[in-house]
Parts: structure tokens; sequence; C-alpha cells
DNA sequence: CCCGTCTTTTACAAAACTTTCACGTTTGGA
DNA sequence: TCCAAACGTGAAAGTTTTGTAAAAGACGGG
């Protein structure tokens, strides 16, 4: 008799994380965007599991910097700021009129997959 | 009674994996392409395996070597990417218009039989 | 030995990635 | 309405990774 496994195999972490059509897996440097792999760079996929794992939340510039490059962020540092806009063509080239990443000026960045709005919806909130 | 375990788990003399047109004999070390035999090397083979074994996931040159070459891969050692090329070629020349293997760069090579692609998006959808 | 085949190593070009910079746009407070 | 700070993002410059041809080494059968 045999030990039932989670996948039938003693590879990475089994950690999946998922956020709206996204299923994102930390260990193995895979995204899925409705089934279809995405092809994220290691800085894209780090921001993009960083901002997952606090979802809904405003995260910091400094701390996405610490999470995702080590160490601190410097001023006048704007490689957050580059990276999210990479991610945000990537994840709406993937799966259009979506949003995921909001920003909150002054702030930080607030990941949280969003369904599309008919145009007479608008509001404030974001 | 014993078994030849190749990696990752156990399996029976009578394996056979299936990855879009190809049909794989682990046991007997055949693929057949479309019905036709393919002539592959014995590392070509392997790593054809052990990929078909983990498809759709990355997976890293370390784990591909271990499985493969056995032991652990040492800096500047380009053979499973020299390998992953050979089987490239070959695979494609017995099924031209297909993508099998997928680079992920910093992460790896996943295996995938002709995704059903979206006809946009092919520079992040992969 | 001599071949043919497979494997390993090497080398270089191409592709992809990261960092930095620049400048236009947006935001929020006065 | 105005302005300074914050933000978005294309692109240059530099670095790293990957693709692949070819050289070099290994091995077994004639």
């Amino acid at each position: 008799m045999e030990e039932p496994r989670e996948n039938g195999g003693s590879h990475g972490q089994a950690e999946v994380l998922y956020a709206g059509e996204l299923e994102i897996r930390p260990g193995e440097g895979l995204v899925l965007a409705t089934g279809r792999a995405l092809r994220l760079s290691v800085r894209e996929f780090g921001l993009l599991v960083a901002m997952t794992r606090r979802i809904g939340t405003i995260v910091t510039r400094e701390e996405l910097y610490a999470a995702v490059w080590g160490g601190e962020l410097r001023p006048g540092d704007r490689s957050v700021d580059v990276y999210v806009s990479k991610l945000r063509t990537k994840l709406e080239a993937a799966m259009p009129d979506r949003r995921f990443i909001h920003t909150h000026p002054g702030f930080g960045y607030r990941f949280q997959p969003q369904p599309s709005r008919n145009f007479h919806n608008l509001s404030v909130v974001d």
C-alpha cells in the first residue's frame, strides 16, 4: 500500500495562490491566466506573488521592494513602478478588461482582481 | 518483484504516457509521433520522459539534470540546454508547427504540447 | 585501428531581463 | 486654477540567460 500524496511527486512546495482568474504557483514560477501559462520574468513574478499574498491591502513600495528585490528601497529608485507597469501590461494582455493592480497615490499599490465595468458605472471606488 | 524506479514515484513497466500526438513508453524506450517511431538518444528520451511526467509545470534545470543525468547540476553545465535543443529539433521535425517545450527564462522549461493558442497575446501567453 | 553514434564541452550570437533615465500625465492640496 | 510631488511608461544601456553549431571526448562493433 502506498501513502497518498498530494500530487504524486516530491517536487517543490504545493502552494497555490488564487486571485480571480489567476492561478499562481510560487514554488514553480508559474502563473496561469484562465488556464494558460503566462511568461513572466523573475521580477514580475516576484511582484505578483508578493502582492497576491497581501491581496486587497495597500502595500508600500518599500515593502514590495524588500520582498522582491531584497534590501532597502533607495530614494529615487523607480524599479517597483517600472515593474508594476510591466506586470499590468502582461496581465491585461492576457485578460483584457480586467484590472488587477490599483494605485493609491502617496501610499502604494493594492492588488485586487476586478471584473470589467460598464462605462456608466464610474464611481469613486477603485 | 522489482521496480525500475526512474524518478518521482513508482511506475509499472506497462506505463504509457500521452502528450498531444505523442505516445511514450518509458519501459521500452519508445516514442511514437503520430504513430511513427522517433529515434531518440538515451538522454533525449530521458528528458522527454522527465518532462512529460511533469507536463504543464515548470521544471528547473537542476531537477531535469537530477532526473536524467543523476546527481547535481554543476554551475556552467549546459547539458540540459543542449539536449532540450536537440529534443526540440527532433520533435519539430516529426511534427512541424507544433511547440512542446517552452522556456521560462530564470525558472526552467515547461513541457506542454500545443496549448490551444490565442492568436493575440503571443508575447505574453506561451 | 576506423567508423559511426552519442555525450560533453566550448564558443558565440541572439534573446530576454534589469536598471536607469527622461518626460509627459495625473493627483491632491492650497 | 495652479503647482509640486507622485506616477506611468517608452527606451537606452548594461547584464544575464538561452539557443545552437561545432569541436572534442568516449565507446562499442567491425
